[in-house]
DNA sequence: GCCCCTAGATCGAATGTTCGTTCGGATGAA
DNA sequence: TTCATCCGAACGAACATTCGATCTAGGGGC
């Protein structure tokens, strides 16, 4: 189908993790085109040519957030885990993600709330989460988990790993967070656990 | 000086609470002086008799409202408390303004990040914050508190109780936070007590 | 009490700018 | 040459901000 030889492919690419980074920056309506085409080098006509509009861009970057940070949580899990592993796993990610990809794991922490684009699920209701959920639900059957509803032992959990990587994002962490990632995980097992 | 008796304070409350509403719904970027002129009822011309420029209304409405927020915490709190006394007022008044003052509290969780105004601190090291911190130390030197860092302490107390009111106010969680304000409180002592 | 007068408060049309989006032409691989 | 791809000038809409016109409360003269 492609005729020319640069490949589209490469620019889609950059002009979504431009426009991802400027969205993290200054929220959806902080935004402009002229910003993303400044920032991506990529021009307008070949921006509107890939996406209908600016919305249809907003939802294809949350999309493809979301699904990048599914894809990197279910490669670290092997099936048949103790729940404290698959807690221990995602604060393990999150950890590492924050030091190593802020703008994504911004995306995922900041772009949910407010900025709501229509059609898009919220991220806490997306496949990570009800992964951890499932596994939550299993914790409480066990009797591993001393909360009744998984939904409050979940947020406790999560919350703890969550605030930190918001906390150090927001530079009000020294730490790296990978230097404590650990001590998270204690500290949410200890919340929730019976 | 004012021969008017007309209060401008009125109207310059009409213009806060509607620009506050507005900016957590949309963000910084996304509201603009003709939406906030229709949503207050107040005309262009006033709002900038009363602010110097649209920067200007978003500082006053960020101090405003973490000034609120404080003042709202100190009532609360009595001299010399134990420290998880402390902690778990702070869940409680979380919890009662999420359901109370959702706009209140979205601007506290929501708009520090991201939505960056110049000159202003992030919310997570203004008043509040700091006095909890001061608490955790103490917590810390009495061997009541296990971690030795008092950020992380912290971080993995306020996490719980914040996640909770974010996920509340996305309408993710179904309960009302006042009926799981105990809880939260339980699972945060928990995740950080000796 | 009544009526103008004044000056600050308020208004919204006007201004220049930037925005989102379009489209006719340029480009270059096949 | 052909045509999918890409470019950026151009367009109307919406923006932030300004400013001269309008309004109104309160004072002073009667």
């Amino acid at each position: 189908m492609k005729k020319r030889s640069i490949n589209p492919e490469e620019k889609i690419s950059k002009v979504i993790l431009a426009a991802r980074r400027l969205f993290v920056e200054r929220g959806f309506g902080g935004v402009s085109i002229p910003s993303i085409v400044k920032a991506s080098g990529v021009s307008t006509g070949a921006i509107y040519s890939y996406f209908k509009d600016k919305e249809e861009l907003a939802r294809t970057i949350h999309n493809q957030t979301v699904d990048e940070f599914n894809t990197l949580f279910q490669q670290r899990l092997e099936g048949d885990e103790p729940v404290s592993s698959v807690l221990k796993k995602f604060t393990e990610l999150v950890c590492e993600l924050t030091e190593d990809d802020p703008v994504l794991m911004k995306y995922m922490l900041f772009m949910s709330h407010g900025n709501n684009i229509a059609d898009v699920s919220p991220i806490c209701s997306t496949e990570p989460f009800r992964l951890l959920q499932s596994h939550l639900r299993r914790g409480i059957e066990t009797g591993q988990i001393r909360c009744k509803d998984f939904m409050v032992a979940g947020l406790s959990y999560t919350g703890i790993t969550i605030r930190a990587a918001e906390l150090r994002m927001d530079g009000v962490l020294d730490l790296p967070l990978t230097e404590i990632s650990e001590e998270l995980f204690i500290n949410g097992w200890n919340a929730i656990k019976m």
